[in-house]
DNA sequence: GAAACGACTTAGTAGATGGTAG
DNA sequence: CTACCATCTACTAAGTCGTTTC
């Protein structure tokens, strides 16, 4: 923590010193008053020796706290969910520490409580076997709810939001929620057409809200933004979505690199995540953007008549279920279908096949904007993936002139022994082709992928169909692309699709 | 009707895990 | 066998959106 960039950030440094005094004693607090003097050497050193000493662990030892890691699992992990034995998601209560907010958070290094027994609602059915409290200790309610998923509850003490404990993605009932999602998401696919004609009909309306409605959606519609509800000033960091979008986030270009009507969007999205983009935009939506930006300053909502509550009324009005976020799953998902429908050839190499996959789930991650920081040790790693390539070229050209020359003895000798040799070489050519291609592969996809997160678009916005269906007609087994913990949260899709589904 | 609340999904990161080259 | 590194998993923050409260 010590060597953490939060640790020279001056909001961290305030709240934790501030939320420290509170826990000193009188004593000590008339000690310390300077965090600036505070030499957090030594219980930073003891820190550093035990994550040491835990990795010189012998194997008994890590093979023995592994045990006892899985028999905590093994009674705490699972609830019994009608008569199904489910696997719960997060099964340990949050333990303190100091909070770590994402970009400027106005909370950063605010101490985050140790949760009671006395903080903890329970969950669970009459009939069931209520767990027992530690001892001395009582839960602060046990309850019998059975219209909410959850198993636990608390209230944090950072922003006084509530904590939960819930099922496992891989259980009945969030597969069955997650199946619902991509249902509706392929319901707006037979609708969109006359939604779009709409709002595109809505940017001539007389009505202020109605235009910004319209142009909202646009940018819902076609650049996949969050709905952006507003958040309360000063309690977390300034992010916006689309609705909480202000002056300062667009600047408007009659004539930008050849095109005309551009829109530069610049603001920092969920987590703090910069979203920026230059989209060419119709005409219409850009004499909207001009209009709405009339008689405003910097620190203005650009859309001063619409929030997301009044956009979501409009749009389940259209179709029932339909929110602003389901755009970003439909068009996430459709984006797949066609890319994979594009870069696929069933006739290719499978690591081409894989390879394929990845750029069609890239284009959807560069669409929902899902970044990641590039990994600290990419300059380098990229470096040694390269040193590989060159080096198996090296030892590829070396195999192809030891399989002429053995080609060359078989000729001029004629016995059984050289040919048996000329076999032999050229399998190690193919095999020495094979392991380039795969390196080189692996280089272009790395490359590619510096600071794009692939993870949450697979996990979240692709209908898991879509990617079962390609499998089974491009002959891909399905572990090429799920890993075993996708497997099980995608189990329901891997039942029960067909090589012919359609999202 | 707007502010607050509650429950749920979506998000990036740190650290654990485990496979592989040397 | 060990060191390294990519991948996986756990963690928890930060959104969305419907409901409740005032």
């Amino acid at each position: 923590m010590l060597d953490h960039e939060y640790t020279t950030k001056v909001v961290f440094r305030e709240n934790f010193f501030k939320d420290w005094r509170k826990e000193m004693t009188h004593e000590e607090r008339s000690l310390i008053q300077d965090l600036d003097k505070c030499d957090f050497g030594e219980i930073h050193a003891m820190h550093k020796a035990k994550t040491e000493a835990r990795k010189n662990m012998s194997k008994e030892e890590k093979q023995a706290l592994k045990e006892a890691n899985q028999k905590i699992v093994d009674e705490y992990g699972y609830c019994l969910l009608d008569h199904h034995k489910e696997r719960i998601g997060n099964f340990k209560i949050e333990p303190p520490g100091l909070f770590r907010g994402r970009g400027e958070h106005p909370k950063q290094g605010m101490l985050k409580k140790r949760i009671q027994p006395e903080d903890v609602i329970i969950n669970c059915s009459k009939d069931s076997r209520i767990p027992v409290p530690p001892a001395g200790h009582h839960w602060k309610e046990v309850r019998h709810d059975n219209s909410v998923t959850w198993l636990v509850s608390w209230t944090e003490n950072i922003q006084g939001s509530n904590k939960y404990i819930m099922l496992n993605a891989n259980s009945k009932l969030k597969g069955e929620k997650d199946w619902e999602k991509y249902e509706v998401a392929r319901k707006l696919k037979s609708r969109v057409d006359d939604i779009r004609y709409q709002y595109l009909q809505d940017l001539k309306s007389k009505q202020m809200v109605t235009r910004q409605r319209a142009v909202a959606l646009y940018f819902i519609d076609k650049l996949a933004l969050r709905a952006g509800n507003e958040k309360e000033e000063g309690e977390t960091a300034d992010t916006v979505g689309c609705c909480s979008l202000r002056v300062e986030h667009i600047t408007l270009h009659e004539q930008l690199d050849g095109n005309e009507c551009v829109v530069e969007f610049d603001f920092l999205g969920k987590d703090c995540i910069r979203y920026y983009n230059k989209v060419p935009v119709i005409k219409k939506v850009f004499k909207n953007l001009k209009l709405f930006l009339e008689n405003k300053q910097p620190g203005d909502e650009l859309f001063d008549r619409l929030n997301t509550n009044v956009l979501n009324k409009h749009l389940s009005s259209l179709m029932p279920g339909l929110t602003a976020k389901v755009f970003r799953t439909y068009n996430a998902s459709i984006t797949l279908q066609q890319q994979l429908k594009e870069l696929t050839n069933s006739q290719s190499h499978l690591l081409a096949k894989l390879l394929s996959y990845n750029r069609a789930n890239r284009a959807v991650a560069i669409l929902c904007n899902h970044q990641r920081a590039p990994p600290k040790t990419f300059e380098q790693s990229m470096a040694n993936l390269q040193a590989k390539i060159d080096a198996r070229k090296e030892q590829l050209a070396l195999a192809k002139t030891e399989l002429k020359q053995a080609k060359k003895e078989a000729k001029t000798k004629g016995n059984s022994d050289p040919k048996l040799l000329v076999e032999r070489k050229k399998a190690a050519v193919k095999r020495c082709e094979e392991q380039l291609l795969k390196l080189e592969v692996q280089a272009t996809d790395r490359e590619e992928n510096k600071q794009i997160a692939l993870g949450t678009s697979k996990l979240n916005y692709l209908d898991p169909r879509i990617s079962v269906a390609w499998c089974k007609n491009m002959e891909v087994p399905i572990e090429k692309i799920y890993n075993k913990t996708q497997r099980e949260k995608f189990a329901w899709a891997i039942d029960m699709t067909e090589a012919d589904f359609e999202f």
